[in-house]
RNA sequence: GCCGGUUUAGCUCAGCUGGUAGAGCAACCGCCUUGUAAGCGGUAGGUCGGGGGUUCGACUCCCUCAACCGGCACCA
């Protein structure tokens, strides 16, 4: 016998091997009917399963939150049902769910389009209007292999001799066609339901090797309801609408074009934003660091030295002068700062010396990866090292951390995660002192998380250190939930050994300095193209590249609106003025499309009372105010929110 | 780099099975002097991504290169 405790607290007893289907349609035929699956003590299981000990159960039924991967993953076996029986020869491989849906891969010789897209949906809606029923089965790994072998199922043969020893292979058939796979699913394909759509095509390399042969991707996405897939394909369109590279030309922030691929041509208005940016990183850095600028182009031995020259050369831009030297564009300003640290003697009262350079960098990224701004091949690293000892470590990265998170949060990015990435299995340094480093960094992220009061949350990838040495990676969160990868914290041990650096310590002795490398925007183009997406466009104050536009109703108004401009770029504000012969609905919609934030509207009845009509981005209300008001309060809404700050503890002083 | 797709006017996009291109917006010129998201009329604008081939003839078919888009891989 065992002992089942039900959701309402309720214990009972049941035969062991009792199913979760027995004991639903025990309780009621409704229940059962409408139960897709059922959890024990809170994991996921088929409702067809012997229970065999003690647990809390749960019988979750289709609209259960819970259900919605188990809805996904049953549209993916689906989906490969539906293809292999339109595509004959067609083999199946793997197929997960994933965030917003699922994918399946197929080894095909021809690659789906999405074309082939309507086909397959009807396909589908077959499979899941014969609403099989999901029936698993434990098989031997020979049975399983043997039957994958005679089905020319290459790639599932593959799979089970990947399983590990010891791991229940299983069946699960639906309605004759048979996948491998660890479960769990609903009790019938029916209970997919039809609130799900093919998404797009990809190729893929089988098991993410590029060695290995390139399979075709269907991407789907499922929900429990039509309404659910409706929000989210609704939701799809408005992260369109804030895409950087095509809010980049409608506000004509920057272009790309063919002769530079990876390169970002910068227009005015960007460039302001891009300027923006770096005054404010400068005021931020201004206490602690010292602002440098190594070359941009050295000779080849110094990135020998570095060892970027072994293990980073494919990426590297190199050239080759006239008499025969040869020369690489930095990809990293690192040697360039270690160089300006040995040049004269260092003393430990110089530590923790700090270097910072918005330093240009050129890397050749593969082709595929260029993205917009998001991935380039030129930027700007908002850069730095701090050059330190042993003993400075732990308080260096903390300071880093007060510094990285207090930048977000200007930004508007209130969460924040922090990884800590550990040794890798190719890494230089020994044992102890990856011990010692690790540990150093453990406690720092113990109190980076204890001090942040629940707004940072921190984490650890084993293994995923850079070869040289663990750090710590700062994830953000934009405004419409996606996490963007831009700070880090990297501690070195390999540079300054190979470099030869050192300091004179207390007792006249040479030490070699620690190296933490670090960055908080990372690279100032990419943190562009993020605040671009995760402001919309919609800039506050202090970003926008013109911050205001002055637009007149009627040409009688001309001379005022220009007194209105000069006064306001007297008082440093960033405006224009429109004094095109066009309605003012024209001149309203006009520049609100390109987000304008704000637009000081002057006809007639201003002109005369020396006034202006304030009408707001985003917002169809008007107020209008006397010139010199509506001007003090935009300029102090458009001080940089670090400034702000400054002037607050000023006034308390 | 790999797989698939795309590339036509400044932008967004039409152009069936080959017969040398069209719309809207923008631009420019007029008219209108305008009250908070598109006033009216006119004009001009394209080596159809580059190169090669097939053909009497190529935006359209084939090859090739490039860029871009979506993924994969990469991302010290």
């Amino acid at each position: 016998m065992l002992t089942l405790t039900f959701p309402d607290g309720a214990k009972r007893q049941f035969e062991r091997g009792v199913s979760g289907a027995e004991i639903a349609k025990g309780i009621s035929p409704s229940l059962l009917k409408r139960t897709v699956a059922m959890a024990l003590d809170g994991n996921l299981a088929d409702l067809s399963d012997k229970i065999t000990h003690d647990a809390k159960i749960e019988f979750v039924a289709r609209d259960d939150p819970r259900a919605l991967e188990l809805i996904r993953h049953d549209a993916a076996h689906v989906l490969a049902e539906a293809v292999q029986e339109l595509y004959p020869g067609t083999q199946v491989t793997i197929g997960p769910v994933i965030e917003n849906g699922f994918y399946y891969d197929f080894a095909r010789n021809q690659p789906f389009t999405p074309e082939d897209f309507p086909a397959i949906e009807k396909k589908m809606r077959e499979v899941i209007a014969r609403d099989k029923p999901f029936s698993k089965r434990e098989v031997s790994r020979e049975d399983a292999k043997t039957f994958f072998r005679n089905k020319g199922e290459n790639f599932k043969v593959e799979l089970v001799d990947a399983i590990p020893e010891g791991e229940p292979i299983k069946f699960y058939d639906q309605g004759g066609w048979i996948d491998l796979c660890r479960g769990p699913h609903m009790t019938s394909t029916g209970k997919v339901g039809d609130a799900f759509k093919l998404m797009k095509v990809a190729g893929a390399y089988w098991r993410g090797d590029p060695k290995n042969p390139m399979l075709t991707r269907i991407y789907g996405t499922a929900f429990a309801k039509r309404e659910d897939l409706e929000a989210y394909l609704k939701q799809m369109e408005e992260a369109e609408k804030r895409d950087h590279r095509r809010l980049g030309r409608e506000m004509d922030l920057f272009h790309f074009q063919e002769e530079g691929p990876g390169v970002v041509f910068w227009h005015a208005k960007g460039w302001t934003l891009f300027q923006q940016l770096i005054a404010y990183m400068r005021r931020r850095l201004a206490r602690d660091y010292q602002e440098v600028n190594a070359p941009q182009i050295l000779d080849k031995s110094l990135w020998e030295t570095s060892g970027h020259w072994d293990w980073y050369r494919e990426h590297m831009f190199v050239t080759k002068t006239e008499d025969d030297r040869v020369f690489a564009i930095k990809p990293m300003n690192c040697p360039g700062h270690i160089q300006i640290f040995k040049h004269g003697l260092k003393s430990y009262r110089d530590l923790p010396l700090r270097l910072a350079e918005f330093g240009a960098v050129s890397r050749y990224e593969p082709s595929g990866a260029l993205h917009g701004l998001l991935r380039v091949r030129a930027f700007t690293q908002d850069d730095a090292h701090v050059f330190c000892t042993e003993e400075q470590l732990a308080a260096e990265c903390l300071k880093i951390n007060e510094l990285i998170v207090s930048v977000y949060k200007d930004f508007g990015f209130e969460e924040c995660v922090v990884k800590l990435s550990t040794r890798p299995a190719k890494r230089v340094g020994t044992d102890a002192m990856w011990d010692h480093a690790e540990d150093v960094m453990r406690r720092v992220l113990d109190e980076i998380e204890a001090k942040s009061g629940g707004r940072i949350k921190t984490s650890i990838n084993p293994g995923e250190g850079a070869f040289y040495g663990p750090k710590f990676e700062y994830v953000l969160r934009d405004a419409i939930g996606r996490d963007w990868q831009c700070g880090t914290t990297q501690v070195d041990f390999a540079l300054p050994e190979r470099f030869g650096m050192f300091y004179i310590d207390h007792d006249g002795q040479k030490k070699t300095p620690v190296m933490v490398h670090r960055a908080i925007c990372g690279s100032m183009e990419r943190f562009s193209g993020i605040l671009i997406e995760h402001y919309a466009g919609h800039f506050p104050l202090w970003l926008a590249p013109v911050q205001i536009m002055v637009a007149t109703i009627t040409s009688e108004a001309d001379s005022y609106a220009n007194e209105v401009l000069a006064s306001a770029r007297d008082k440093g504000l960033r405006a224009e003025v429109d004094l095109r012969n066009e309605k003012i609905t024209y001149k309203v919609r006009d520049h609100s499309l390109v987000k304008l934030p704000v637009l000081l509207v002057v006809g007639k009845k201003e002109a005369a009372e020396r006034t202006v009509s304030i009408r707001r981005l985003g917002s169809s209300e008007t107020r209008t105010l006397p010139l010199d008001t509506a001007l003090a309060a935009l300029v102090e809404e458009a001080r940089p929110p670090d400034l702000q700050r400054a002037e607050v503890l000023e006034a308390a002083a």
